[in-house]
DNA sequence: AGCCAGGCTGACG
DNA sequence: CGTCAGCATGGC
């Protein structure tokens, strides 16, 4: 994986398993949009305050408005550094599991900013993955700093003060209906010095019952904000789909408990969130399709 | 027109 | 411990 600086872009070359536009709109983050610039077509995203316009050809991945600066954030950003070819062979080489390739192949599990992710999946429950987007959208537009890229303009993810001195109509006004409350109590803890940072030093479990105390996360909300940007590999969010799925493919449709559920989730591994986005793309798409 | 969505809370048994 | 109504909103 080595890396070829332009003037306005970055080349990241020879990386294995990424499929780009699948982990961009599988539904773990919510402000990646398909872009075609009229020379290139990819993902226009924006993190941590940095939009770029990224594509792949080959195996390459090429990140366009990337500084030489933040090269190494976006690595990061799309778990780049990790093996994942060895994970998804394992994978294919389990019978319950290998269903869910080739349609899986090469997603990978990015490394999100923390309160984005607290304050997005906040968003999440009991809401569908347009809505979701849309909602966010609209709170970066809201209060999130304007940013002109490719011709636009794109606004970042607001930060912790500016979403933590929104009024609770403020938030009703972009959408979140009943979930404004939760996202501005969220807000004003980290604001008043809550580290969220801190959460990828405890183990799963104790970081789990860390944001329990959140009101209104609850724990599919809470192994979200886990797995999607504090490095909990083996977080494994449970929503409905998972639930359905997992009966599916490991109980012979039969209902279980949440428990007996856990209990197989255990014997993924240490990679069994990232298994979770496999079963997880695998069974809204086969729905997609119908079948 | 209803049902459902990357669920959680509080009440009740 | 498990079950369950209620919740705001809009996509389908």
């Amino acid at each position: 994986m080595d890396r070829v600086f332009e003037q306005d872009r970055v080349i990241i070359r020879d990386i294995e398993c990424f499929d780009l536009e699948k982990s961009c709109l599988c539904g773990q983050a919510f402000r990646w949009r398909a872009f075609d610039s009229g020379q290139v077509h990819g993902m226009l995203g924006i993190v941590k305050g940095r939009a770029v316009l990224a594509y792949s050809d080959s195996n390459s991945l090429i990140l366009q408005g990337c500084s030489k600066d933040d090269v190494d954030l976006w690595v990061r950003y799309f778990d780049l550094e990790r093996d994942y070819l060895s994970i998804q062979n394992e994978v294919k080489c389990d019978d319950r599991l290998c269903v869910c390739f080739p349609v899986a192949e090469g997603i990978r599990v990015f490394n999100q900013d923390p309160f984005e992710a607290l304050i997005s999946f906040i968003i999440s429950q009991n809401n569908n993955i347009k809505r979701i987007s849309g909602i966010v959208e609209r709170l970066c537009r809201l209060c999130g700093v304007p940013i002109s890229f490719m011709g636009e303009t794109l606004y970042a993810f607001p930060t912790v003060q500016a979403i933590a001195s929104l009024s609770l109509d403020d938030l009703k006004g972009i959408g979140a209906g009943y979930r404004a409350q939760f996202i501005l109590d969220a807000a004003k803890r980290v604001c008043d010095g809550y580290d969220i940072d801190r959460l990828s030093q405890l183990s799963l479990s104790e970081a789990r019952a860390e944001l329990l105390t959140f009101n209104g996360i609850g724990p599919k909300v809470a192994d979200c904000v886990l797995l999607f940007s504090l490095g909990h590999t083996n977080a494994f969010p449970v929503d409905v789909w998972i639930d359905r799925a997992m009966k599916a493919l490991f109980f012979e449709g039969e209902n279980v408990s949440r428990k007996e559920l856990y209990a197989a989730v255990e014997k993924l591994g240490k990679y069994s969130g990232l298994i979770q986005q496999y079963i997880f793309f695998y069974t809204r798409e086969s729905v997609r399709k119908g079948s």
